[in-house]
DNA sequence: CCTACCGATCGGTAGG
DNA sequence: CCTACCGATCGGTAGG
């Protein structure tokens, strides 16, 4: 109602020591109101996108007033780089220890099949999964980044893609991906990305569901 | 720069006729401005979105002030419903053309295949051809709908989608299509929707090759 | 459909 | 990180 104005109607005593602990400096929990921003920021712009949300309903959201989101960010748009670039290294790094694990759970060598069940399933655990707002805002906000900071996200994405790039070749080589892989991989990225828009948890189907039905979809028995 | 003022620097006799000529009551020009409006709509509402496009953005580029839009819509969010009305009846009326068309070229039943082959091509040519803002829009500014209105334009897209379900069931009877029928469409609608945010016009793949791409990628022989 | 305007909100800042 | 504030812009309207 009045987003600038403190609300001390439930505040009879307003100098007593609240709200704020003093801060030692070996908490520097800078890094802790900086990790809210970034949360709150998420879930905002994936819920109302990156136009619609002000930066008070983010400081809000935080527990902070108007004008300290901008101690942390320069402004918003560098807010929003923030969130995509959190999320395309926490995407980056689970997807690497999915890889190793299943490689290690296995024998040894995976199957190309296999490497893309758990890449598949990884990336929508990512898409899907509990704290996953990073990645869609990062996939449905693209245009509000500028070029440059477009160009930051895009380095990170194409690491995160390239892993796929040699799994898919050998699922062509083997005959079990017909056509153009690099098309085929847009497509499939389309396919599993377009699910943060009917999506949801609990009900139907599952993530296992899912990643099985994607398998199926896209591959052929082997030749 | 002033929005609001008109710009008479240009214009050294303000009272001679110009602009808006006399409409005659036969000519009924309101539903060419109010078409120039969904245009001008549609384009700005895909490049920026809909809450970062301004109403004065929408009037400009229909060639008018600021107060005018809301003479033909009674606000910015029923001028976004009927960018995706719009949008979606000129997409059901081309697929249905599109299947008559083929039944018609060809000798008289398609197959199931060549039946998806005519609408995925239909689809990417609604997507990505020339005058293609509207599904675009439809597709991508979701969240900002009303509920009632979301309801309104969820009837012609299922509607739309109900098309695809008999062809897909029947790959699936065959075997050509794999796993859920159900589960199969909402992904292949991705993995062409997303096309969306790649694809560029005239450059490597045509719009032909992407249909042979996904027959490829989403089909298997015939058993 | 234009003119002239209003109230609300927004991103961002200075100073502490 | 808060307080207090500013200039700009925005959706929308009355009256013609």
């Amino acid at each position: 109602m009045i987003p600038d104005t403190p609300d001390h109607s439930t505040d009879p005593a307003p100098r007593r020591a609240r709200g704020r602990p003093r801060k030692t400096a070996d908490e520097r929990d800078d890094g802790n109101r900086r990790q809210d921003l970034l949360r709150a920021a998420a879930r905002l712009f994936r819920q109302q996108g990156f136009a619609a949300t002000s930066t008070r309903d983010i400081a809000a959201a935080a527990g902070m007033r108007s004008g300290s989101p901008f101690y942390h960010f320069e402004n918003k748009e560098a807010l929003l780089a923030a969130v995509m670039l959190e999320g395309m290294q926490r995407a980056t790094g689970r997807q690497a220890g999915a890889m190793h694990a299943a490689a290690a759970a296995a024998g040894q060598t995976l199957s190309a099949r296999d490497c893309l069940r758990v890449l598949v399933r990884n990336h929508l655990e990512v898409l899907l999964g509990a704290e996953s707002d990073f990645i869609p805002v990062m996939l449905y906000e693209w245009r509000s980044l500028s070029e440059v900071q477009r160009q930051a996200v895009n380095e990170l994405r194409r690491e995160y893609e390239a892993v796929w790039v040699p799994v898919l070749q050998a699922l062509h080589d083997s005959g079990e991906l017909q056509g153009d892989p690099s098309l085929a991989r847009l497509m499939i990225f389309g396919a599993l990305n377009w699910a943060v828009q009917w999506f949801e948890p609990g009900r139907r189907s599952s993530l296992d569901d899912l990643t099985e039905a994607a398998l199926q979809l896209f591959l052929k028995e082997a030749a």
